[in-house]
RNA sequence: GUGGGCGUAGCUCAGUUGGUAGAGCUCCGGAUUGUGAUUCCGGCGGUCGUGGGUUCGAGCCCCAUCGUCCACCCCA
């Protein structure tokens, strides 16, 4: 019969790499808490036309990359490519922005229907932030400061770098739009074919094309900081400067411009060089014009979004994922024959009640003592607590270290409580 | 969507000019009727990604297809 296998691009996370996702999102949960921002959790599913009308028409995602098709109903539904258009929605439609300012934050998967490759995947998963209310720059240095906390909480601070930018005002950016498009409309035979297709749908992307002859015909096009708004200069200095306060690194690239259409004025990512070409880890920036385009009241918003794929990745390759992830188990209960299994399954639970935090796995399966001590081996654990016949008969428990030295000794149950206690309770150093 | 590399046991991989498929690890059993990890012995495990074609004969050559990896593109 022929098996299955998982769609394309969307990978399945095993026992072993599962512990390693906990740890990122446990990180990062952390880090957002402990700067006052809550969670919402939000539909993976949203009507097309949320994401048309923020995200933009004409934008790579919204022309190629979405999933989506037809309800029961005859609607048109979207895996969603990215949170902000949702979490602005939910917002919105709870009234969550009236009157008050949020800070908010949601993890889950995304979609986008590309080429899978290292680092980019057709459901990935991302945690993101968005503040609402604040017209900066306080915020985006918050924000950033945030990120540049979590990157040290998860050892990858070394490897990661901030790269910013401004778009300007949304007037501002359709005035540079439109000169760069009279710029390069006469000189389009240069371009290569990529940009010249880009040059009426997304103009803006062509500043960041690697192509050579491109390049040189962009050496004299006009530069994105000549239109900028004075009060975007003025933000974006702001945020410089408390950035430099704050002691956050970071290289001005005015090559970001971002694939959504919804960003304006200080744009930004985190990238780095340990991932191929997938080198961006976290990227955001300031959506003044957001709420007020999905019907809200003109509201200033900002935020970003990390792949947690991307960070793991990451981490693993500089080798800041801690080794102790990797005992899942700190003790393996085996009854040495299957009349100690009720007392073995009263036992586990006595056990777990009395020493909150101990992982403890109970021995199933059958099998002669050999069989079960190599299960206790292979299960990661650092002590096996034995139950033979002896044991039973005196009230006792044989402990048997698994790692390094030490001979099995026979304990009485209140005094291997204790030891457990002290070894593996809860709030352990 | 475009270009290229790679698909052999659960895992990591050998497999010669085309001649009926192998190793290590894992797993199971035994040496050890209540003691793992080390040692020794034995065993299970494969429609060689899938479907066609060429050939007396295909893991090997050809075509298609699926998957995966890398790059482009795009983005987190």
């Amino acid at each position: 019969m022929k098996k299955f296998q998982s769609i394309r691009g969307m990978p399945d996370v095993l026992p072993g790499e599962s512990v390693r996702w906990q740890w990122v999102e446990d990180t990062a949960r952390a880090v957002l808490a402990a700067h006052g921002y809550r969670e919402i959790r939000l539909p993976v599913l949203e009507h097309t036309g949320l994401f048309a009308r923020s995200v933009g028409e004409t934008t790579d995602i919204v022309e190629k990359e979405m999933y989506s098709f037809e309800d029961r109903g005859g609607e048109s539904v979207t895996l969603r490519p990215e949170g902000t258009a949702g979490c602005v929605r939910a917002c919105e439609e709870h009234g969550l922005l009236y009157n008050q300012t949020q800070r908010l934050w949601y993890a889950g998967p995304m979609f986008r229907y590309e080429r899978p490759q290292k680092g980019r995947y057709r459901q990935f998963q991302q945690i993101g932030a968005e503040c609402f209310g604040f017209p900066g720059p306080d915020v985006d240095a918050e924000l950033l400061v945030m990120t540049a906390e979590l990157w040290r909480a998860l050892g990858i601070a070394g490897a990661v770098q901030l790269e910013l930018n401004t778009l300007g005002s949304a007037d501002a950016r359709r005035a540079y739009r439109d000169a760069l498009v009279a710029f390069l409309e006469p000189r389009a035979e240069a371009l290569d074919e990529d940009s010249r297709r880009r040059l009426h749908r997304n103009p803006l992307r062509i500043l960041d094309s690697k192509d050579p002859g491109t390049r040189a015909v962009l050496a004299d096009a006009p530069e994105l900081s000549q239109w900028i708004d004075d009060e975007a200069r003025r933000q974006f200095d702001g945020l410089r400067e408390l950035l430099e306060a704050a002691g956050v690194d970071y290289v001005v690239n005015p090559r970001i411009v971002r694939g959504l259409d919804y960003y304006t004025g200080t744009v930004f990512e985190w990238t780095t060089d340990r991932l191929g070409a997938q080198g961006t880890v976290c990227a955001g920036g300031r959506y003044d014009g957001l709420v007020e385009q999905l019907g809200g009241r003109p509201t200033p918003g900002i935020g970003f979004a990390m792949g947690v794929d991307r960070l793991l990745l990451l981490a693993e390759a500089v080798g800041a994922v801690p080794e102790a992830l990797a005992r899942e188990v700190d003790v393996y209960l085996l009854p040495l024959d299957d009349d100690g299994t009720p007392r073995a399954l009263a036992l586990a639970r006595e056990l777990r009640a009395a020493v909150p935090g101990l992982r403890l796995q109970l021995h199933c399966g059958g099998g002669k003592a050999k069989a079960r001590f190599r299960r206790a081996d292979a299960s990661g654990a650092e002590l096996a607590l034995v139950l033979g016949e002896e044991e039973r008969a005196a009230g006792t428990v044989g402990v048997k270290p698994l790692r390094g030295e030490g001979e099995q000794r026979t304990l009485a149950v209140g005094a291997l409580i204790e030891e457990l206690r002290a070894r593996y309770g809860a709030g352990r150093g």
